[in-house]
DNA sequence: CGTTACGTTCAGTATTGATTGAACGATTGT
DNA sequence: ACAATCGTTCAATCAATACTGAACGTAACG
C-alpha cells in the first residue's frame, strides 16, 4: 500500500500546490485533492487529522470552499458531527469564478469609459477594445458551462 | 483636468486591485492600468513618476509583464531609453495563461490515473471526470482564442 | 573628464495572508 | 454531573512576497 500512498500523497500536494498557484489557500486545494480521492462525506476531524493540519485552518477553509460552492455539507444518520463532500461537478465552480471575475472587470471598464472625460479619444478606444473581449470571454466561457452541464445531464439519463 | 485625474488614478487603482485578486502583483496591475489609459509608448522613469512606486518595482514588473507577454519594448528613434507598452491585444495573453494553467491541472490529473494502484476504483473515476471536463474547457479556451484573432483581423484588414 | 539620467540588481524592510494553539460553547455518552 | 469530542473563533506566529533604497554599470551630453 505504500504504492498507492506516495501516488495519491502526491497527487494531493499538488493540488495544493496549484490552488496556491491560483492565488487560493494551500490547505484548499489539499482538501480538494482528498475529497478526489477518497469520495466522502469526511468530517473536519478526520480531514485534520488525513492531511496533518490545525482543526482551525480544517475549519476556516471548509467554510471558504463552502461558500464558493465547492464543498457541501451533508447529514450522516447516526453522527452528528459535521460531514463534507464535493458538490457535483466541482469544477464548474472555477469557471463560474471566472466569469465573475470577468464580470467585475468588465463593469470597472464600463466605469471607467463612463467618467472619462471627453477629448481621451485613445484611452476611449482601447477601454472600448478591452470592453468587448472581455464581454464576449464572459458569454463564451457561459457557454461553454452551460454545454458542460447538457454533456453531463445527458449521460445520467 | 481633476475630474479626469480622479477617474484615471480610480480605474488605474482598480486595476491594480484586481490583479492583486488575481495573485499578480498590485503594480504590475497598475501599469497595466496606465498603458490602457496613456497608450505608450513609456519610459520605466515616466512610469515610476507617475505611479509614484520607486523604479527598482517598475523594472521588476516591467520584466514580469514583458515575460508574460503583455508587455514590449519598443525603441523610440533619437533615444536610447527603454520605451514600453501593450502588446496588440494584450488581454488575449490572460486567456493564453488560463488555457497553460489548465494544461498543467491535465497533465496533473493523468499522472494521478497512471500511478494510482488498481482497486481504487472511485478515485479513478473522479479523476477521469474531472480530466475529461478540464480537457474540453481548454480546448473550448482555444477555439474562443481563434475566434477573436480571427474577429480583430478582420476588423483590421 | 564630470555630470546627469537611466535601468538593473540585491539586501533589507514591510505587508499581506496562511497557519496554528488555545479558549470556548455545544453536543453526546457515561 | 462529568468527560470526551467536535467545530468555531481569535490572537499570535510564521512564511511568502511585494516593495524599497542604495549601489552599480552604462550611455549621453556638457
Amino acid at each position: 500500500m505504500s504504492d498507492s500512498h506516495d501516488a495519491v500523497t502526491a497527487f494531493i500536494e499538488r493540488m495544493g500546490l496549484s490552488a496556491q498557484n491560483d492565488g487560493l489557500p494551500r490547505i484548499a486545494g489539499r482538501m480538494i485533492g482528498y475529497f478526489i480521492i477518497h469520495g466522502g462525506p469526511t468530517s473536519l476531524a478526520d480531514l485534520a487529522r488525513s492531511l496533518q493540519v490545525s482543526r482551525a485552518s480544517v475549519s476556516t477553509n471548509a467554510r471558504f470552499l463552502r461558500d464558493l460552492g465547492i464543498l457541501e455539507a451533508t447529514a450522516v444518520p447516526g453522527d452528528r458531527q459535521d460531514y463534507y463532500q464535493l458538490v457535483d461537478r466541482h469544477y464548474m465552480r472555477l469557471l463560474e469564478g471566472h466569469v465573475e471575475r470577468m464580470g467585475t472587470m468588465s463593469a470597472s471598464l464600463a466605469q471607467a469609459e463612463r467618467e472619462l472625460p471627453a477629448g481621451m479619444d485613445g484611452a476611449r478606444e482601447r477601454l472600448e477594445d478591452m470592453h468587448d473581449f472581455i464581454d464576449i470571454a464572459r458569454d463564451h466561457t457561459r457557454d461553454l458551462i452551460e454545454r458542460l452541464a447538457a454533456r453531463r445531464n445527458k449521460r445520467h439519463d
